[in-house]
DNA sequence: AGCACGCCGACT
DNA sequence: GTCGGCGTGCTC
């Protein structure tokens, strides 16, 4: 933790800005930064103009942070600059900014306008980009500060005293401890002390009232002076290498020559030391079991020093990898030349890899980067979910080294911080990630891949929520970037804009190892049940576990759904458990009996009889992982499990455990959810087994048949990756379903006629666009009273455009899932069908944010998402 | 949001 | 006339 002292370059204490800001207009050319202030407020979240003091001319640029007098009382605060210009409006006063914060800006002109392209693309604040581009690890800590007025430290000592006898009791309190601090006391520090005092509570407000109201007195009263002061705090983890402070021939002559009296323990560092050039500090207490006191006082004697540098902790994959020699096929030598050929190209378009699953679209991926390294260009690989991709991760460590960094958001504040600080330094030339991982800090970016780019996880739930996708695409086009899209099975969205000449679209055919696609084979699962099998597994599906497991193959099976049953119901009354906190009903989890809600994660024990009737009929219904497990178990002695879902990989290192048993074959069926699906690659499965195409068929979501023919062939996909044929087995209600029927013969191309067609009778993406606002809040009157408002309003600003046809708009209604966390929900839904889009943003924006504080009620919660990934 | 200021009731 | 609690409005 570095600190940098409150002072400063030009020598003012921070607060003391009487004369030092409103300075009459002098010599100098003026120059003005228009800054965007670190407070997350959104009625501050626009930019603030701040007179550049002439000491800063030279040095302030765009993209600094800075340092500003903030608010009525001056407060600094951290700030960042936009742009700089000697133009302002005239009859207003500007506050001049206090100084830098670092010595280099931050951002580049590029990250400015990135910064400004996804507020307003996605209807977020600033502040909520800046924080995407920029680490948290850097903080300004602002704190008001105590100390004797100039008048009081006039006084001699005997004056000074009998000045504190003639003041009131807690006058003197103050005083006293402004003394006793060395005259300079924090507010925070002094409102503790007063607490203890009087033994109250430090966090009652009323107490720092009273001190504060105190303290401006005597503040009038000339006593005492109160200013701002502030620490800036970087979160850079540093180390500490000990080595010795002379040649170590000289170490016993010095020793002797001073007279230093040496402890065994130094002794032992001391001739550690000798041999061992330099070690960390951490390193050497361990194997010496030495402690830090010995080292202290060796550094106090200068027979040794310390050598702080950065640190920076590259995360070791705990799945291992074999390498393997890759010799590319013809299609995929045609990929890696069809882009590598036009990386330097002005008007290149993206490109988009469709190639089948196992084609090797990573060897593709992998050429391509080394390419643009070659030419001295780093890339960006993004994946949908980094902890599902250590497989992918182990393979790029393996080729390129260390100059691969990982970076997602799991990763704490501090290791962000040292892999942006590494990439700025050249160190990383490579970056895994997920999606926030495009916002890398890189100096030469040349290439962004984008890995199973139909993922849902490439749009951002939290503000701004992004879509990967689209910054990707504005990146690529702003910076003549490489972007690079790739998945076995586009998005309709992004396929449709390939058939329209937006990408280059490149085709992969044929699986690396030259096999044909596993067979999938439909049973229709209403003729199970007129066979009599009532079981979640048809006797097709059986027979094929059976032969499986007795050949000493391994089996793969897909549900998407977590628990043991969907939920928990009385089938005397019918009385469903559902959550306290949401509009949902309970997961059955039938290893701790408890009900779970996959929401809020709101458990509760599940009884044996009724809460309402008394009825002893309480059943868990419907199936999931957890009743699929035991069902395996139960019906093949020789299967030995594993589960992989949510529940078994929430833990860090249990994921890569489940996989590397998988691997080593200690396991020989594998169940699980979508999580399967992720690029998955076991040479020895070759039997996959989807329980329930229905279960995702029937989502209520537009998107739903996509995505049910992307998990299908996904899923499908991790069958016969190796020298083995595979297999796949698909049970469903609904065998004429397009979606299945497509499906059934990884007809892409079909299923995209099929359902584009949908799409455009609808009007749904890529057709259109659409905006989602959610307004949410405790009480469920005042939630709808506030999106009412709102739509009047809307309607209103419309009506006054001219337009009178409101068809665009859907609701206000309650969303799908009208409860959350306590928090009610309702929704209204746009489509810029007879509206141009900009229009509308501009209108909403206009209405949930630059008025928001006059359309809505403080205690609502509003959230707008440019085309959501669902509408729950 | 977070801060300063000003108003108003309670208490000396 | 002070003290202290709380509501209000602004932030270059």
């Amino acid at each position: 933790m570095i600190l940098v002292k409150g002072v400063l370059s030009n020598g003012l204490v921070v607060g003391d800005m009487s004369e030092a800001n409103f300075k009459e207009q002098s010599m100098y050319s003026e120059k003005y930064a228009k800054v965007i202030v670190k407070n997350n407020s959104i009625y501050t979240d626009n930019l603030f103009t701040y007179k550049i003091p002439e000491f800063l001319l030279e040095d302030v640029q765009v993209g600094h942070r800075v340092l500003v007098p903030f608010g009525r009382g001056n407060k600094p605060i951290e700030a960042y600059v936009f742009f700089i210009t000697n133009k302002v409006e005239d009859n207003m006063d500007f506050k001049e900014l206090f100084d830098t914060l670092d010595e280099h800006p931050i951002f580049k002109e590029e990250d400015i306008n990135l910064i400004h392209w996804i507020k307003n693309r996605y209807l977020c604040t600033y502040m909520d980009c800046i924080s995407l581009l920029h680490p948290k690890g850097y903080k300004v800590d602002s704190f008001k500060e105590i100390s004797l007025s100039q008048d009081m430290e006039n006084l001699d000592a005997d004056s000074l005293y009998m000045k504190i006898d003639s003041l009131s009791k807690s006058r003197q309190f103050i005083i006293n401890k402004i003394i006793e601090n060395k005259n300079k006391i924090k507010l925070e520090r002094l409102i503790k002390e007063k607490a203890i005092e009087e033994n109250i509570n430090p966090k009652d407000l009323r107490l720092s009232s009273t001190l504060n109201n105190l303290l401006l007195k005597m503040k009038e009263e000339n006593l005492i002076d109160i200013h701002w002061n502030y620490k800036s705090q970087k979160n850079e983890k540093k180390i500490c290498y000990i080595s010795l402070s002379m040649d170590h021939d000289l170490i016993d002559e010095y020793v002797s020559y001073n007279k230093i009296r040496l402890g065994d323990k130094q002794r032992d560092i001391i001739e550690f030391l000798r041999y061992n050039e330099e070690i960390e500090i951490n390193d050497l207490i361990k194997l010496l079991k030495a402690s830090k006191s010995s080292i202290t006082s060796l550094q106090n004697k200068n027979l040794v020093v310390f050598n702080i540098k950065d640190y920076y902790r590259s995360p070791k994959g705990c799945y291992d990898e074999n390498k393997k020699e890759i010799i590319l096929n013809e299609e995929q030598k045609k990929a890696v030349d069809k882009v590598t050929s036009e990386m330097f190209d002005e008007n290149k378009k993206p490109y988009m890899i469709h190639g089948v699953t196992g084609s090797g679209k990573t060897e593709v991926y992998m050429e391509i980067i080394d390419y643009a390294l070659k030419q001295g260009l780093d890339s960006i690989f993004l994946v949908p979910e980094i902890s599902l991709t250590p497989q992918t991760i182990s393979r790029l460590k393996n080729r390129f080294g260390d100059i691969v960094g990982v970076f997602h958001s799991r990763l704490s504040e501090g290791e962000k911080h040292d892999v942006f600080k590494a990439i700025k330094n050249g160190k990383i030339r490579i970056l895994i990630g997920a999606r926030s991982a495009l916002f890398a800090p890189f100096n030469s970016l040349g290439v962004i891949i984008i890995d199973e780019f139909h993922e849902s996880a490439y749009k951002s739930e939290k503000n701004p929520k992004f879509s990967a996708i689209e910054v990707g695409k504005y990146m690529a086009l702003k910076r003549n970037i490489t972007l690079v899209l790739g998945s076995a099975t586009p998005s309709v969205e992004e396929y449709y804009r390939a058939k329209n000449n937006e990408y280059n679209l490149i085709a992969i055919k044929e699986r690396a190892n030259k096999r044909p696609l596993p067979k999938i084979e439909l049973v229709d699962m209403k003729n199970e049940l007129t066979l009599g099998n009532k079981g979640m597994f048809s006797y097709d599906l059986q027979n094929e576990i059976k032969e499986a497991l007795d050949k000493n193959n391994q089996v793969i099976l897909f549900l998407n759904r977590r628990g043991y049953g969907n939920f928990v119901s009385c089938r005397k009354c019918g009385y469903v458990f559902s959550c306290k906190n949401c509009d949902i009903s309970l997961t059955y989890h039938k290893h701790q009996n408890i009900g779970r809600c996959h929401y809020c994660g709101y458990e509760e024990i599940i009884p044996k009889t009724c809460p309402e009737c008394g009825s002893d009929y309480v059943k868990p219904f419907g199936i999931g992982t957890e009743k699929v497990e035991e069902e395996i178990k139960r019906i093949f002695e020789n299967a030995k499990v594993l589960r992989m879902d949510k529940d078994t990989t929430s833990k860090k290192g249990e994921l890569d455990n489940i996989l590397n048993k998988f691997k080593n074959k200690e396991a020989n069926v594998l169940i699980g959810t979508q999580m399967l699906s992720k690029g998955l690659d076991f040479k020895d499965v070759t039997l996959v087994g989807i329980l329930s195409a229905d279960m995702m068929l029937n989502f209520p979501d537009f998107k739903s048949f996509e995505t049910t023919f992307q998990l299908i062939t996904q899923v499908s996909g991790r069958a016969g990756r190796s020298d083995k044929e595979g297999k796949v087995v698909l049970q469903t209600y609904d065998t004429d379903h397009y979606v299945i029927r497509r499906a059934l013969n990884y007809d892409f191309e079909g299923f995209y006629e099929d359902e584009i067609k949908v799409r455009k009778i609808f009007n749904y993406a890529p057709f259109n666009n659409m905006i989602s606002v959610v307004v949410s809040g405790k009480s469920e009157k005042l939630v709808v009273n506030n999106i009412k408002s709102m739509y009047n309003s809307l309607t209103y600003l419309l009506k006054e455009r001219g337009i009178e046809d409101f068809d665009f708009i859907l609701g206000p209604s309650p969303c799908a899932i009208s409860k959350i966390n306590q928090n009610y929900r309702y929704q209204l839904l746009f489509k810029d069908d007879n509206i141009e889009i900009n229009l509308l943003k501009g209108i909403i924006k206009y209405i949930c944010i630059t008025k928001k504080e006059i359309v809505f009620d403080k205690d609502v919660n509003i959230s707008i998402d440019v085309n959501p990934n669902n509408i729950l």
